[in-house]
RNA sequence: GGAAAGUUGUCGGAGUGGUCGAACGAGGCAGAUUCGAAAUCUGUUGAGCAAGCAAUUGUUCCGGGGGUUCAAAUCCCUCACUUUCCGCCA
């Protein structure tokens, strides 16, 4: 949620923001209502003032012995005068509300305007692995050496799953495993979170209620059902909702393992086979609540996990900074990891860094006290993959293939999987 | 799944229609005392919204929503959650 005096102070500046992310904003209508809202409560909160001043007359007169019925009479006729107003307040609140939520965030003043083909690519590691032999496509190799069996993940729950058997599932479980080590030893704390989470953790991290219909709904879709997580951190997100947090206690780091669960409605395509583009995939991921002032800190220091993590496996990666188009909904900024997929000749996201600063924590009412001035802010809150294994693994199966059909093992897995050195 | 009891400020915990934004205690903050600290004493201490340059004023909030009433933390309805007991179960 934007700050509504921003709006209010300066409708063309943040109109023109949002513009860059390609979002068409009209403000004509919700100042209006704005500035009719206000009035009104004007008016009724002098009427309430009246109704409270006159109760607090009737016990006293009575105490008094006096004739009550005429106060209370028009105390009445004050009363019917403020539901009305109160009604029509109610009736421009939500509009106003819902006009808020349904805006997305500002990008950063340094993005690009646009879309992905306005994306950066601001760094690239490694190199392309340049194979003297016929190589493999990750759908391939998972089938010769039995990692994952397509075809009965399709049996059991149709197209978009899969089994990871035998040595592709400890790899797959080592890669968490990896993962979850690298974030303990840099002090984040580790969760196991519910997978099935209520509508306000939807609300709170930005996803709804525009994305709604992506994710799948336990019960019917309704705000008292629950739905399963697309990501961890729209739990992660939401852990503090409606919390004050100690500045002291801040910045908080967090990494957390799940299934996301994506319905991925109309995207899949035919290159995505495999377990490009799932309904379900492994993510550990990282969140970071932090002060105002730190959190372009906390942004650089999430990049560069992920990044580490990518290069302690060896694998060739580049890192975009998206435009502002490219960037979801409830973020400033936003810098993807994109593995290099021999076999598809382009690289994948697998890890996404970004700033939300304090959208979301306004959405959720997440805020802290200000040591200096006393006061309460909102915190900022930011996310960082770290990392999702569905590119992750096709990329690393590919990357280290050998000229025999075996894969190499990255050194730093190794200990995750008894010591084996290779996949034959 | 069945039954019961709960949900009050930073925390514990009173309050069953008006004087309650809320007793009392703890904690926090400021001050006194002290070389300093502890202990003690004194004062102070919630948030949202509206108006205002501001001081401030008004208003709302006692789990969420709705209702009754001149007036609701208090009465009624409803939903959510928590705890305990029983049943079932990994």
């Amino acid at each position: 949620m934007l700050d509504i005096n921003l709006i209010r102070q300066n409708p063309d500046y943040v109109k023109n923001s949002l513009a860059k992310k390609g979002y068409e904003a009209d403000f004509t209508v919700f100042l209006k209502q704005d500035g009719e809202k206000r009035e009104l409560i004007a008016e009724v909160e002098k009427l309430k003032a009246q109704r409270n001043a006159n109760s607090a007359l009737v016990p006293k007169y009575k105490k008094e012995g006096k004739d009550v019925s005429e106060i209370i009479a028009s105390t009445k006729k004050i009363g019917e005068e403020i539901s009305v107003l109160d009604e029509k307040i109610a009736t421009l609140d939500k509009e106003i509300t819902n006009f808020l939520l349904s805006l997305p965030n500002m990008p950063d003043e340094d993005l690009l305007a646009g879309e992905k083909e306005n994306n950066k690519v601001i760094k690239v590691w490694g190199e392309k692995p340049n194979f003297s032999f016929k190589a493999k496509s990750h759908i391939e190799i998972c089938e010769d050496l039995g990692l994952v069996d397509y075809e009965r993940g399709a049996k059991l729950a149709g197209n978009g799953s899969w089994i990871y058997r035998g040595l592709g599932a400890r790899l797959e479980w080592a890669l968490i495993n990896f993962f979850i080590d690298e974030h303990l030893a840099d002090g984040y704390e580790f969760l196991l979170l519910p997978h099935m989470l209520n509508y306000e953790c939807g609300l709170g991290a930005g996803q709804f209620p525009k994305f709604a219909d992506d994710v799948y709904w336990i019960d019917n879709k309704s705000e008292n059902s629950k739905f399963l997580l697309p990501t961890a951190e729209t739990a992660l997100v939401n852990i503090y909702r409606n919390e004050v947090l100690k500045e002291s206690d801040l910045p908080k780091k967090f990494a957390g393992y799940t299934p996301c669960y994506r319905r991925e409605a109309g995207s899949y395509r035919s290159e995505e086979r495999g377990m490009i583009r799932g309904h379900q995939f492994n993510k550990v991921e990282m969140v970071q609540y932090t002060t105002p002032k730190d959190s372009d800190k906390a942004f650089e220091e999430l990049v560069g996990k992920a990044e580490r993590i990518v290069q302690k496996l060896g694998l060739h990666y580049q890192l975009s900074k998206l435009a502002a188009g490219d960037c979801s909904a409830s973020m400033c900024r936003t810098y993807d990891i994109e593995i290099w997929i021999p076999s598809m000749g382009i690289y994948k996201e697998v890890s996404s860094a970004s700033n939300a600063r304090d959208y979301q924590a306004r959405r959720n009412n997440t805020r802290y006290r200000n040591e200096e001035t006393k006061k309460l802010e909102y915190v900022h809150t930011l996310n960082a993959s770290g990392l999702a294994t569905s590119r992750l693994f096709p990329a690393l199966l590919e990357q280290y293939q050998n000229e025999d059909g075996s894969v190499t093992i990255p050194e730093v897995l190794r200990k995750y999987m008894g010591g084996l050195e290779v996949i034959r």
